[in-house]
DNA sequence: ATGAAAGCGCTAACAC
DNA sequence: GTGTTAGCGCTTTCAT
């Protein structure tokens, strides 16, 4: 059992009869080094089963080879996937992952991320919605000079790399989806204004509705703040019309499930008397009755994507500015059917 | 902006009129500094804003203030509560947080641990269920002297500290519910037998049984997987008896939503003739139809002191043994009822 | 109660 | 292509 072993570079450097300096060139892949020399610091590498100090890399270098990632999702799924996203390319790229749960309404959220940079010693930050869309937020980081991406940001582009979905193509299809069903009385509650791309759904929403013989009713569209009890509230005062909508958009699965429970305590039944469609595909879509017509969108191939840009840059590269787009698909459930 | 400032404790040092060792020992709240030294190096640390270099104490101390949190947990809830705790602890403490999600079937899981361990430089672990049953892992953390604690274990008790909650009394007292409501055939969905903090839930509902006049069936009980399908599958399986009971219970609540779902595909009435009970009380207990009479844990608090335990061994100090034991209640809801 | 000196294991800047 | 020399900013002895 070596594992109290611990052999450092000066081991492996006396093992290959090479310099310190050629040990660590190998391992960090730097150029200048003989193909013969590199095999031989390999083998005493393997031989010894080094693995260099983090910290006294970090010490030496000045950087913490750690990323932060930054929330603010009350949906735990979401969240989890872009954790699992970010720790692939972690894994891949010799970081570590520093999760950093905040609050996006709190005034010194600026404040409070530098302070974490300056002294938890983060290399480059992902920052995820809603916080894309803290200007505040990204003046600071901009201002301040720390590297960092986005997901899904709707303003302020040019500011650094990100990825993001074309969620509001999906939420025209699923429009269209719902209009060649028959629907032509369609409710759609919007997504928190705070939340941005979430809330600018309602953009694929009305472009639907617009390139449809259907006149636009903007009684039928109502304000939700992303969670299931604002769902549900919004679908009480749809469903309260006298005219009522046969079917209901969600801009994200939370607020539909509420417009479900809604439903059934009204005793419609879906989808023939009411049809039913979020966003997200989060667990909870498929473990409602019934079961939910929604928007799937890669969120772990984003996160993962968004931390190798952040990566490469932190590596000196450059990253192409115009970003990742990925694509969200449509799936059909129980709850949605014709009128 | 004192941003590029980076004061080191040479600085405060020389600032505060005192040697470099004393700054250290004030922030490192050693003793023997007298109280009139330690104000006067506070306030240099305050004008400077001087924080530590972790990288450099880690270096020289040979500890890393980082823990790792180990879980292997299909609930994305769960997991984020339990980071949420042990986040409240760390930011408190001065460790930093490393998530390390694995899986607990993996032959070489242990041998991948002692490496994250050895190389990724943390100071202790956080293990959940079911990786707290995980006995090669826990015997290998034992035998290399890593500091380690669980949330929920089962067995091996005087392995390490641990936190648990009184599951098999919540079980226990949801089936005595059930009872009193005049359920006489309890179906009973067993948890996946690797996860044995929800398989010994069982126990709670044996228990109960034994104590009621009701005779034990078992065919009333059915092995599940935790998951929502095998829920569904075995609430098929039990509602397809030409005898079916009145109530079931499943040991979790993604398994009790597929029951429900079943139960709603084959127009069931909940809980008029079915009534369902679930337990985790996980956020799709609130958000299905109809809501799910569940057990709560506090899972978040849980963490919190887990990390606390941890926190303290690495201190040197003493952690009492006996360990932590914390408290479920019941929340009724809409799925149980009078039989 | 406080200080001086010696590293921790690595990278950076500059030789050669 | 490779080696030498200084530190990075702390904690640890061990003095005093």
């Amino acid at each position: 059992m070596s594992l109290l072993a611990k052999a450092t570079i000066d081991d492996v450097a006396a093992l290959a009869g090479v310099s310190m300096k050629t040990v660590s060139r190998v391992v960090n892949k730097e150029p200048n080094v003989r193909a013969s020399t590199r095999e031989k610091v390999q083998a005493a590498i393997a031989q010894l089963e080094y693995r260099p100090s983090q910290s006294a890399r970090s010490l030496a270098a000045n950087r913490s080879y750690v990323l932060g990632l930054l929330y603010d999702n009350p949906s735990a799924s979401y969240v989890i996937d872009v954790q699992e996203g970010a720790l692939q390319t972690c894994r891949r790229a010799g970081y570590d992952l520093l999760i950093h749960p905040c609050r996006h309404n709190e005034p010194e959220l600026a404040d409070e991320v530098l302070a974490l940079v300056r002294h938890s010693r983060v290399d480059g930050l992902i920052l995820t919605p809603p916080l894309s869309d803290i200007t505040q937020l990204v003046d600071g980081l901009v201002e301040a000079g720390v590297p960092f991406v986005r997901l899904s940001p709707t303003e302020n582009k040019q500011a650094c790399p990100y990825v993001q979905t074309n969620d509001q193509e999906a939420a025209y299809d699923m429009t269209c989806r719902l209009l060649e069903l028959g629907h032509e009385r369609i409710g759609f509650i919007a997504g928190h204004p705070d939340h941005r791309a979430v809330a600018e759904r309602y953009q694929g929403y009305l472009a639907a509705l617009k390139e449809s013989r259907i006149k636009f009713d903007k009684t039928l569209v109502v304000q939700g703040y992303n969670s299931f009890d604002s769902g549900r509230e919004c679908a009480a005062q749809l469903l309260g019309m006298n005219d009522r909508p046969t079917a209901i958009f969600a801009s994200n699965d939370d607020m539909a499930a509420g417009v479900i429970i809604e439903a059934h305590h009204r005793g419609l039944a879906m989808p023939a008397e009411l049809s039913v469609a979020g966003f997200d595909d989060t667990p909870v879509a498929h473990q409602i009755y019934p079961s939910l017509t929604t928007v799937s969108q890669p969120i772990t191939e984003m996160a993962s994507k968004a931390a190798e840009l952040l990566v490469k840059q932190l590596q000196g590269k450059a990253v192409q500015m115009p970003a990742a787009i990925m694509s969200c698909r449509v799936i059909v459930r129980d709850s949605t059917g014709k009128r």
